[in-house]
DNA sequence: AATTGTACCGGTAACGTTACCAGTACAATA
DNA sequence: TATTGTACTGGTAACGTTACCGGTACAATT
């Protein structure tokens, strides 16, 4: 690579100082109009693109930020990392990412490498198996927010969702359409989500008067594999269910591909409700019903709080919760919809 | 922010100079050893994490490289992206990237945000309308490597598949299942994805004796909704067709959609093949044929071959053409399969 | 005793940029 | 004429780091 054009460069052509030129380029007063204007020839004649790593050195800030998540491919992350760049591209920030792949280590390792490069600040949706990194993030008074997660112990600035009404929203819709045995496949219950959306689905339950039998709920590690063959375990063992509340969509989707093969008809024989709302679960057949977070605004607004911070808008430790909302669809609305449907 | 510990921090804590810092800290010779174990304790009680900015400024290198593609959360290009950061990450690298939503000029500044930030080289996926910026990056001598395109007028380090291979395999699939009628829904022309799927179609055609007949063959903006909207047209124009090889897998849901709709039975009455092979592809109903591309891979040869240019390990203009490789599913294997099937 | 070698350490410059201060030339005012 | 103001320009430092060079102190060799 040829080293690039300077503003030493320019000004050697200009036969001026880099002071002037360095004030024809950035607007600044003290300049006579028609240097400026010559120097500003200059500068694009030579393709002059102003080095912002050296601002960075001399100002302390990068105008990057730091974005830290599990999995960029996930259809969910990938939505609101887009989210995330879109505001930060809005404010004129850059975005660097790396994936941790849900391994503590390698995300403590990307904290390290985001402040090792000066990123103004970082978002981050941490494995919530520990959080050493985030009271180290805290301790080193690095500008941060953390996303998609709700920690109950720190008070830090945060963006999630009401996954309690999201949970609650689903099993109650289950209800008012006739379900009554009602499993739930849910995530890890470390993880804060997990716990929120099962308090909502207790909610329910308990609104409808309905009793709560910890022998329909399955906590398992994500991906389709795992909801397809927990769905052929439990169909084997017998239990009966009417319906499927899923942690996710993937969920759901091996949920109802275990359905499928077993010949059991959703929404018909079981209805089944997702959550997350992926591009693909409109597409789906039976189109999923689900239950919806917007994740692009779920990245926006994460960028923004962080912005804030950053312009010291706001000191407090802010918190957005984010409304979430029932969209139903093919898979939740099939036959047992008065009274006494079953199986 | 608190500012964070520099080595001059350390080097007035441990009573030594700036220098004696740097070498203790960088495993350099001509340091005595136990002030060097003092000295990285220092460190380590101080917390002190290497500036890296400062390191590009000294050395015109940054270990970032900007990666400028039309959608992050688009399934294709998603994984695409984690494959770059899954190679960037081995080699110590880090990404930095930017969405131009097929829009040129976003492209455009893209690529020069990338410059400005002095980005040691480049992975873009252009958006083939126009390639100014391409010749610029030449021009300027950024080293940079293309994704997924081919072009054939320029010659420049290059990434991408095998696709007119791809559309031969899904269409000789097609014909060997006993189709006859074959419905291409292809992207635009002007991207040689396109151009290369046509002429492995065409190819096909002419291996197999077929009669190349252009009024099935339509080229459309992505999304499934023009997929969508486009199969209810031909399909209400009459035109007969017994099977439909989409561009992509996207495409295919949304044929497979308005097919459904239309109380068309897929892969029986009419079989569907798609491109990609995008994660979703494999749940969906039917399962979907489709040509695979492993982008996990594509993403980590860009980056690959980009890295080989950075360490002057190759001089020349790389191109990698990767293999795809058809995956046979339900969408495409029913009814017809013999001699003389009909829809 | 003089020289050479070795082990260690520090001063300074440099990367590209802008802020700060200081300066010059000339015009306008007292 | 002397002073003040104005319009413009340039020199230098600084951001954090490492390379380069030069230095000192002591040991080993001649």
């Amino acid at each position: 690579m040829k080293k690039f054009v300077t503003i030493r460069d320019i000004a050697k052509e200009a036969g001026v100082s880099i002071n002037t030129v360095s004030r024809a380029l950035n607007d600044k007063p003290d300049i006579n109009i028609e240097t400026k204007r010559k120097i500003i020839e200059i500068a694009k004649k030579l393709g002059y693109i102003k080095d912002v790593t050296a601002l960075s050195l001399r100002y302390g800030l990068t105008k990057v930020i730091g974005v830290i998540l599990e999995d960029s491919s996930n259809p969910f992350f990938s939505e609101v990392l887009k989210g995330i760049e879109i505001g930060a591209k809005e404010r004129g920030f850059n975005v660097i990412f790396m994936n941790t792949e849900k391994d503590y280590s390698l995300e403590e390792e990307a904290v390290k490498t985001m402040i090792g490069r000066r990123v103004d600040g970082i978002i981050i949706s941490p494995t919530q198996e520990r959080s050493d990194d985030i009271k180290f993030l805290v301790e080193k008074d690095v500008p941060f927010v953390v996303l998609g997660v709700h920690f109950d112990d720190i008070d830090i600035p945060e963006v999630y969702t009401d996954d309690v009404k999201g949970g609650y929203l689903a099993v109650k819709h289950l209800i008012q359409t006739g379900r009554k045995k009602i499993l739930f496949l849910n995530g890890y219950l470390y993880k804060s989500v997990a716990k929120m959306r099962l308090e909502g689905y207790k909610k329910a339950f308990q609104e409808f008067g309905l009793k709560y039998d910890d022998e329909l709920v399955f906590e398992l590690e994500e991906g389709y594999e795992n909801a397809y063959s927990i769905m052929k375990e439990i169909l084997k063992k017998g239990i009966e269910f009417d319906s499927v509340f899923c942690f996710n969509d993937v969920f759901a989707f091996g949920v109802i591909g275990a359905l499928k093969e077993e010949g059991i008809n959703v929404p018909k024989d079981i209805a089944v409700v997702g959550y997350d709302d992926i591009s693909f679960s409109k597409f789906f057949t039976p189109s999923l019903t689900t239950v919806r977070i917007d994740k692009i605004s779920e990245g926006r607004q994460a960028f923004e709080m962080l912005h804030q911070i950053l312009t010291k808008k706001s000191r407090r430790n802010l918190k957005k919760v984010l409304d979430v909302e029932l969209v139903v669809r093919e898979s939740s609305v099939g036959e047992i919809t008065t009274d006494e449907g079953s199986v």
